[in-house]
DNA sequence: GTTGTTGCAAATTGTTTGCACTGGT
DNA sequence: ACCAGTGCAAACAATTTGCAACAAC
């Protein structure tokens, strides 16, 4: 159970009608809404911080001991490409997952130090987006990876040992 | 040969002197100048890029081909402690390494289609840093991880395919 | 001569894939 | 009944580690 926010993200609608949506969704096209799926929605519902694979397979095992690791893997991605879950990039070459919640996109910061990722306020890149198409003609996309940086926690107890080493991490 | 910024970092002062000052620096730690270490530094010395582990072995080999794998790990790895070497994160999970260049410090920016990555003005997110500090305590390193997004070249062509498809990645 | 480093091979970790079978529709 | 999706085991990729031999000091 890693990578949690530090506060807790709203909650995000009920999980019930999260699943009955996605399982629309999918039939549409021809897929299907199983029991893989519904225990990754489920467990990701109960968790509603950030969580690496790891955490929800294990978040997965707890809701449907029967689910393999494999079909969490697919799962993941299915729900990633329906656009109902989202991961983003950290540092360490982990990525983090949660469900799409009702605060729509917005960047995130990781601290290298004890890895616990927060959410950052949508517009905070704007200006510098701005800048970035402006001058260098690249469009930015703030959400996909997250700033790294030192905690306020962190950064407090400096260099002494991270507060709740969370994540397996070394400090660069 | 991946990941190359667009245009080639200010060639970094003479390799020759940078091996020296590490010779140096290594010794009056009581650990060696090495075979791998020369090499490496050599290698990227001659590809002044971000470099993927991949990219490093292979442009090690082309200078000293007896240095194993596994030393370039362990190479990159002492030389990163001692300051010399850099990496940054890319998305994907992958990391990139190069010469502390005479630029100093500076963000970078990779493109999610083609995985180029590009230098980034060193002040770019100065504003975002203070806005970081000011509401959420949160230090920033800017250098750390690389933005994400569309580069100018994949942005034309979008959604045809990518601009030299350089890096095996996935779309988000 | 010490001992930090290396080359190598084996171990580890994290993710993907092939395939026969199950279960959603 | 069809076939998308699963469980499983095996394949795969990337990185780390144990250790005897080597070479920098």
């Amino acid at each position: 159970m890693d990578i949690h926010p530090g506060a807790a993200h709203p909650t995000v609608a009920d999980t019930g009608e999260v699943i009955a949506w996605v399982a629309k969704e999918l039939r549409s096209r021809g897929e299907r809404m199983t029991g893989p799926r519904t225990a990754v929605l489920t467990a990701l519902g109960e968790h509603p911080g950030h969580l690496t694979v790891e955490d929800v397979v294990e978040a997965v095992a707890a809701v449907d001991s029967s689910v393999h690791r494999s079909s969490v893997y697919r799962a993941l991605e299915a729900l990633c490409e329906l656009g109902v879950v989202q991961h983003i990039h950290l540092s360490h070459g982990t990525t983090a997952y949660h469900l799409s919640s009702i605060r729509g996109p917005h960047p995130h910061a990781q601290c290298v130090r004890c890895g616990v990722v927060q959410d950052l306020p949508a517009d905070l890149l704007d200006d510098v987006a701005a800048r970035l198409v402006a001058d260098q003609r690249f469009t930015l996309d703030a959400t996909h990876v997250a700033l790294s940086g030192l905690c306020a926690a962190c950064a407090e107890n400096w260099p002494s040992s991270p507060e709740t080493p969370i994540i397996a991490n070394h400090v660069h």
